[in-house]
DNA sequence: ACAGCTACCATGCGACGCATGGATCCCGGC
DNA sequence: GCCGGGATCCATGCGTCGCATGGTAGCTGT
């Protein structure tokens, strides 16, 4: 693949994070699977699709980070509902805070405090 | 691993910005590998090793955004120079972009601009 | 009854950070 | 003269996770 690649670069920059977004979105409420697709996708390129999304989901419900329910639609299949539990709220105030650092260092870099 | 563990958090996390951390790093001048791994390591858990960077180095010439020259080292065995190329300076470029529109993004969903 | 949308899921690949271990060169102590 | 230790380079293999792919099932409109 193009070294250069946009897309590849955001891919690799998802990681670890991505999880994190999906149990910042779940603070303000249930959600099912393709919603989150649909919400997450509305911030410029954080997911593209849903084989990203339901993969991770089960990893966070393997964790305990996330409880899920199982609920009628009003029009198509029904939906798993998503939940987070106190061990995914702790972890989402945990990773903020190693999110803030980490971005901190990076932007030190890219400002570039040490020029010649 | 203990799917908690915060140095697993942050090893994803580096993913794909690593990359640009050195290469913001070498805007200021020549730097060798080893040189590389402290001034990374001084900011807050960027890098950890050399087993990090070397491959990465490596992997950075093979694509053509540095160039490396080797020079005697005033003590020690010889030291492998890293310079950036002009693609070198573009990617710099690009992913600044990239990391600005990224890192906004995830801040907006840690802050929740999203409350039910 | 069939097309098309919503919604779910499993599987396999690829990229990359990093742990590990090894090679080489120099210097200083004894 | 020898040996230990630090500086510096490097190659190899593993684990994680995003995502491409492809598959199932329910509901609705025509």
């Amino acid at each position: 693949m193009d070294p250069g690649d946009a897309r590849n670069v955001l891919t690799q920059m998802r990681r670890g994070t991505l999880a994190y977004c999906v149990l910042a979105v779940l603070r303000s409420g249930e959600r099912y699977g393709f919603e989150l697709v649909r919400l997450l996708s509305a911030v410029d390129g954080m997911v593209t699709s849903e084989g990203t999304i339901y993969p991770l989901l089960a990893r966070l419900r393997r964790q305990g980070l996330v409880e899920t329910t199982w609920r009628e639609s009003p029009a198509g299949p029904p939906r798993r509902y998503y939940r987070l539990t106190r061990l995914g709220r702790r972890a989402l105030a945990d990773f903020t805070e190693e999110w803030t650092r980490f971005r901190d260092g990076v932007d030190s870099f890219l400002a570039g405090q040490t020029e010649s």
